[in-house]
RNA sequence: GCGCCCGUAGCUCAGCUGGAUAGAGCGACUGACUACGAAUCAGUAGGUCGGGAGUUCGAAUCUCUCCGGGCGCACCA
């Protein structure tokens, strides 16, 4: 069963259809031959396509209840099948699985007008909530953080193509460790006071520097200013670094004049960079407001009264408020439960995992309080919020959702799986059953690409598959750079093939294929694979990547430019064609590849559902690149404007239609535009 | 010590709820631009799916075990 609840009659693309016609009268024949009522009735395409399209091997699973050989049992349901509309046979293949195969004149009737069906989209009435990027504001983003980002922008995406009303929250942590070394690094390393930060701004402002930058190098330099000295001056640097944290979280001094000067510059930059891929957010919670607007108050009283905390008296955590461990949920019995996680520190104050209970129980409108808000950063289509401790009116309304989605990586599963555990002892179960930790793999370097960029490479490293990027280090390649490196780069080969357009339309159209390039090449790996990051794959414009897709697009408008021709011109044309016709130019040996093709286009909503089963965009993108192989077959193959035929000329002109719709569609889902030319 | 992830072609990766002959891209080698633009297409070579056992009519997929690699397991944030 999905995680929730089915949409009744929902449109379907041909697949889904089909797939659900055939089953429910599968069920049929097996209740009035057999009287049997199976769970589930497995459902695949056969491996090659005169094959059929559809198959089954349920006979294989009733060979042992009937106590029959699975053909036999094959050819008795086969006899009964008799016709389906929109099948043209069934038929026995192998030791027993039951092949169908679908009327293609049919299918491609359906595949045709498959826009009515995704464009309705169906509201499934959920109120899901997106939390992804979420880079803690003392430095620039690098390539991991692009990967969260385009991971979340992309879901965000499909989620609101299957109809959920979706809200995209990024999480500022602007009152942490990073932005107090940052902090230390202005005061100490630079002796700067918050005068002198915000002409710094200005500065940079004025020469179109990047503050987020600025930031990566005095990070780094404050990280390593930690370790150098003596172990005195060791020591005295650590205390300097907590008392510039505890300022900053106090609030109303100096010290948290530049953090929160500092902070919200680069959040700004952050913003800017995404917007460069499209990215786009609707709030922006910050820690800060969490502690002063006593999040974790209401929710410490929560976690007393459900006996989730409880107080320990004895052990290593004695003072401490503790709550067992997800993967260890009851010990109540006999001495001090060492492996709990500890909540409140024995000196009163609240750990990580216990804000972010408070947060999350805000998340699902569990927490009985709200953040101020006021607006923050524009975009052309909406306003992006910001929390604030005293809002202004009217503002939208955040959190109070029914699903919530966080794109973290993989690294945090374990407090991530706290939260969970703490929702689920307090009572939340549908809520901590609607709580995905949309986990992910790390963007690492190759050895050979860290050397590339002039880092020192140790000879261990050297030997490792990859090396884990590290913004304290300032160990990485920058969003913005890799960004600005494949705009060169596409720009490079826009220039040497459209002579004719003007600066700025080439400039646009290098911006959308290094955009295009980008994103694929983040969403093609599974989510659980480590990306071992290599300029010479990212800057890859062949094969397997977005350019690749685009590029199909821009063949199939061209086919309808030189042609004189729009698609729904042609698909108006092509419903007007007899069955016949088109059930003839989709069989034999020679349509087959045509056929593949309208059959892909055909199961469009039902990969964005598998997608979104398994939070997986992958399989999306892989779609898109089949979608764009096939056509491109295709293509070669078939010469359209030059057909004589001119049935025959629709037909293939129809193909390309709605090839071409599906390309844009899918694209668009990724995130990637679809270029006039290329 | 405990937990999670990974191991599939020379390289980088797919492989949907177990299903028929394990697929792409890159790289290598052959071919195809006077066609709707070759950021393309067609073809060839290349795999005991890390090893072993088990479950099953049927395993890359599920279970166990071993080997190899990565990441987590703080009163840090």
């Amino acid at each position: 069963m999905g995680r929730f609840p089915s949409t009744p009659s929902r449109p379907c693309d041909v697949y889904q259809e089909l797939k659900k016609r055939l089953e429910a009268h599968l069920r049929g024949v097996l209740q009035a031959k057999y009287d049997l009522q199976p769970d589930t009735i497995a459902m695949e395409t056969p491996p090659d396509l005169r094959m059929g399209e559809l198959a089954t091997p349920i006979a294989f699973e009733l060979a042992r209840k009937l106590r029959k050989a699975p053909k036999i049992i094959a050819q008795e349901i086969v006899a009964a099948l008799g016709h389906l509309d929109g099948f043209a046979s069934f038929e026995v293949a192998g030791a027993g699985y039951i092949n169908a195969r679908l009327d293609r004149a049919a299918g491609a009737r359906m595949a045709a007008g498959g826009e009515a069906g995704a464009a309705a989209g169906v509201a499934s009435g959920l109120h899901s909530l997106v939390e992804h990027t979420s880079i803690n504001p003392n430095k620039a983003a690098h390539i991991g953080h692009l990967r969260n980002a385009i991971l979340g922008d992309t879901f965000v995406r499909l989620l609101r193509a299957s109809g959920q009303k979706v809200d995209v929250q990024n999480y500022i942590d602007n009152t942490g460790v990073q932005v107090a070394d940052v902090v230390v690094g202005f005061l100490h390393l630079e002796g700067k006071s918050a005068a002198d930060v915000r002409a710094l701004l200005e500065e940079l402002k004025s020469k179109g520097a990047r503050i987020d930058y600025y930031c990566w190098d005095l990070y780094a330099r404050t990280s390593s200013w930690y370790e150098q000295g003596i172990e005195e001056d060791k020591a005295a640097r650590k205390r300097l670094r907590y008392a510039t944290l505890h300022e900053i979280e106090h609030g109303g001094n100096e010290t948290a004049e530049i953090a929160e000067l500092i902070s919200t510059a680069v959040l700004r930059r952050h913003l800017e960079t995404m917007l460069r891929l499209g990215i786009e957010y609707d709030f922006l919670p910050r820690e800060s407001e969490i502690l002063h607007l006593k999040f974790w108050e209401a929710a410490f009283d929560q976690l007393k009264k459900t006996g989730v905390l409880y107080f320990e008296n004895e052990g290593k955590n004695k003072g401490c408020w503790v709550m067992s461990r997800a993967t260890n949920p009851v010990q109540n019995q006999a001495g001090p439960e060492d492996d709990a996680k500890v909540i409140v520190r024995s000196n009163g104050t609240v750990t990580y995992v216990g804000k972010d209970i408070a947060y999350h129980l805000w998340k699902f409108g569990l927490l009985g309080r709200d953040f101020g808000y006021k607006p923050f950063f524009t975009y052309p289509n909406h306003e992006c919020w910001i929390s604030t401790e005293n809002g202004e009116e009217p503002h939208p309304h955040f959190g109070g959702a029914q699903a919530i989605y966080n794109v973290i990586d993989s690294r945090q599963s374990d407090p991530q799986a706290n939260v969970i555990q703490a929702l689920r002892g307090m009572g939340h179960v549908e809520q901590a059953d609607r709580y995905t930790h949309f986990s992910y793999e790390m963007v690492a370097l190759t050895p050979r690409c860290a050397v590339e960029l002039g880092y020192d490479v140790s000879e261990e490293d050297l030997s490792r598959p990859y090396i884990e990027v590290s913004g304290r280090k300032g160990f990485g390649v920058k969003a913005d750079d890799l960004i600005d490196k494949l705009i060169a780069a596409t720009r490079a080969e826009v220039d040497a093939r459209q002579t004719s357009r003007d600066e700025a339309e080439r400039q646009r159209i290098a911006e959308q294929i290094a955009i295009g390039a980008l994103r694929y090449f983040m969403l093609k790996y599974t989510r659980n694979s480590v990306i071992a990051f290599d300029f010479k794959d990212a800057l890859s414009f062949e094969g397997e990547t977005g350019p690749y897709i685009q590029y199909a697009v821009v063949r199939a408008r061209n086919i309808f430019r030189k042609g004189n021709t729009t698609p729904e011109a042609v698909l108006a044309e092509f419903a007007k064609l007899a069955d016949e016709a088109v059930r003839g130019y989709l069989t034999g040996e020679a349509a087959e590849d045509i056929w593949t093709l309208w059959l892909r286009a055909g199961r469009r909503t039902l990969v964005l559902e598998q997608c979104i089963a398994t939070s997986e965009p992958a399989h999306l993108a892989r779609h898109g690149f089949q979608l764009a192989q096939e056509f491109n077959n295709f293509y070669h193959k078939h010469h359209i404007l030059t057909e004589e035929d001119p049935a025959r000329k629709t037909f293939l002109l129809a193909t390309a239609a709605v090839a071409l719709r599906e390309l844009v569609t899918v694209l668009g889902w990724l995130g990637i535009e679809s270029p006039e030319a290329m």
